[in-house]
DNA sequence: CCTAACCGGAAGATTTTCCTCCGCATAAAC
DNA sequence: GTTTATGCGGAGGAAAATCTTCCGGTTAGG
């Protein structure tokens, strides 16, 4: 993405991003940026080069985590058989991208500049695109039940668990995805409690909404 | 809990935990404490006074959380007709106490005191009985799958979504720990990964485990 | 009506975090 | 191999956030 950079520079940059990255999921937006540029082994004095300030991490850091959900939900839709496959791939990805716990760290910056930046915009759409697509051909093929609606697929993608710092959390994610998977399917079904979330609300559900104040 | 409180005293005290509450949740354990203040609708003063250091208030708010947790664990068993009804109680009451953000904050000051005063010990103590009552029993009557162990249930009590900020959360919440709960229906097993989280587990998951330093 | 208990919040002390600046290092071009 | 533009690290002063005390005024409860 950034182009022009010295060899050295370009890994830095990749460096802090990743560190960045890390340090906002486990202590959340606020770490100090000297901790984000020491987990990254570079100097602060680097990082503040690259991005001026706090925003700009910000940014990146919402970028790149976009991207990667765009590559799952594509991938997913094109290597799997068939919907339903592809929706558990995808599902069982986002997960693991911790987005329950990114985007609430990343609010607002991330839904903002979506909404502005025709290249984030962009990104959204192909992954709406992808799940609606995924979802109508999934019940199509009777394997989604069919009071789930994409609001519904766009709360699951958030799914977290809290499990203990020191213990590996994957294991447990891992079995709580595959149960709530299990209770997607269509041929075993109980009442879910008010109407299926649709599009619109998958759309409300992914839109900017600035909190009153901070 | 606390006694020999003169009326104001008390009521100020219990405003200032439910405060502490809900913004330990809403913005992390580190809150100034004088917005805490401000919420409760005291001054900083009769924080401090009542809650010495930043722990005091913790701690108070992490046993309030806990206490709430063993009466719902009891009085689903004591109140509903079979097994599943209870767990499925205990399971939608858990998740709304928001554990999976509570304790992920609250770690490790919790977790820690679990261990040492005997009264919280007693009261995990309870909470554990009766999930692993429910369980065995729920499975006993064939109602719940029988590759689900208590760890998975802990980790199922920590079940948490994202929703923006704005927008209000439990419905969608409620319809997804419904899907949750028809997936750990006995009559429709797909195969999960990994083996069931025991008994064993469900202590590991509980139990202290100081990150490293801080 | 009296008093011991309690309250609020101003303000100084302390800690945390920011972010610039500059001498040294190194990638890349020739 | 040499050159030079680009990049690096981190010390340290400025700024901000947060803590905590203290006391004049208020109120519950007898």
């Amino acid at each position: 993405m950034e182009k022009g950079l010295r060899a050295d520079a370009r890994r830095n940059r990749d460096l802090i991003v990743a560190a960045a990255q890390e340090l906002f999921l486990e202590q959340g937006v606020d770490v100090p940026l000297e901790e984000v540029a020491r987990r990254a082994g570079v100097g602060v004095g680097t990082l503040y080069r690259r991005f001026p300030d706090r925003d700009a991490l910000l940014r990146a850091v919402g970028e790149e985590s976009l991207r990667r959900l765009v590559d799952l939900a594509e991938t997913a839709w094109r290597e799997e058989p068939d919907a339903w496959h592809a929706l558990c791939r995808f599902l069982r990805g986002s997960v693991a991208l911790r987005l329950g716990v990114l985007p609430a760290k990343l609010e607002p910056h991330l839904h903002q500049r979506m909404r502005v930046g025709a290249d984030l915009h962009e990104m959204r759409q192909r992954v709406i695109t992808a799940v609606l697509r995924m979802i109508e051909r999934a019940q199509a093929d009777g394997a989604l039940r069919t009071d789930i609606g994409p609001g519904d697929i766009a709360v699951l993608m958030t799914l977290n668990v809290y499990t203990p710092p020191a213990l590996p959390g994957e294991p447990a994610m891992a079995r709580v995805v595959e149960i709530m998977l299990n209770g997607l399917r269509a041929d075993r079904e109980s009442p879910l409690p008010g109407a299926p979330l649709d599009a619109d609300d998958l759309r409300r559900y992914t839109a900017v909404q600035h909190p009153p104040a901070q």
